[in-house]
DNA sequence: TTAGATGCAAACGGTTTGCAAACCA
DNA sequence: TGGTTTGCAAACCGTTTGCATCTAA
């Protein structure tokens, strides 16, 4: 049910977008391919003094755009990034002590919205569902 | 399903937290009763240009604590509020035109994210839930 | 009388943009 | 070479804060 996301493929992204092979770009690329936690863009950034804050910003929402990476709410409505697996549909857990994220993806929400949405009025288009977990992995810090 | 909410009685509230009677919350509140989509508090404060725009957070969030205003994650990420009914745990559908804001409650979403709680490692704190819709009452213009 | 509330302006965090220089193809 | 990408700095947006003034109680 917790899936283990292949991680994507993200140089394969930008070069089917048509981008350039850069040295920012891999830079950015081998760092998030490392992530398996959610992450700021701030942080991104500083952990590579060497690339440009725009860069960084300008690269990612490549990604984002590409969807492979996900802008999750967190539950004091600031923002964190996540990779995550393209193509397919699919919802977070969010720890709200160490900010781990994990992908879900449960084919009985996915039935239920549909059953809802012949109440709701309008046509629904898309939905977002975020869990805000404890995860108990971090806190007695046994790593993740 | 699509619970017609009661609006909450917003100067029952500041009074119950002990806050004063002032005409700035006094601007602020009537204005909000009569607001039956999601708003920003640019806007909110550009409609009030007698308060101060640092009352109109201030206030706006003194709501959010006391759960009759809720800030909602949009489909593009950024953030409206509405005015919600307290008390009671809902979620909401925002029409992608046109920004209404409609609650709604189910318990099957409750229980659905009961059964999967089990089978998320840790503990499941809370959760949101965003519905995003095209209200079909907006475009062709005949009101809501 | 005085704690609480206000308005202003400045600061803030996160993000985007304009632009000239650097770079890949 | 020419169009892309970069880094910088400045601008931006939404929001919060410090502070001196004002006001409800």
């Amino acid at each position: 049910m917790v899936s283990d996301a292949p991680p994507p493929d993200l140089l394969a992204i930008l070069e089917r977008a048509g981008c350039r092979d850069t040295a920012p770009r891999r830079a950015i690329v081998s760092l998030l391919e490392q992530k398996q936690e959610g992450f700021t863009l701030e942080a991104l950034s500083d952990e590579l003094p060497s690339v440009g804050r725009a860069t960084v910003y300008r690269t990612v929402k490549l990604f984002q755009e590409a969807g492979a990476v996900c802008k999750l709410a967190t539950i004091n409505g600031s923002h964190i990034y996540s990779l995550c697996g393209v193509g397919h549909h699919h919802h977070h857990t969010v720890c709200v002590e160490c900010g781990a994220v994990e992908e879900f993806r449960v084919d009985a929400v996915e039935r239920l919205i549909g059953e809802i949405s012949a109440d709701i009025p309008g046509e629904v288009i898309s939905h977002r569902l975020e869990l805000y977990v404890n995860c108990h992995s971090c806190p007695a810090s046994k790593g993740k």
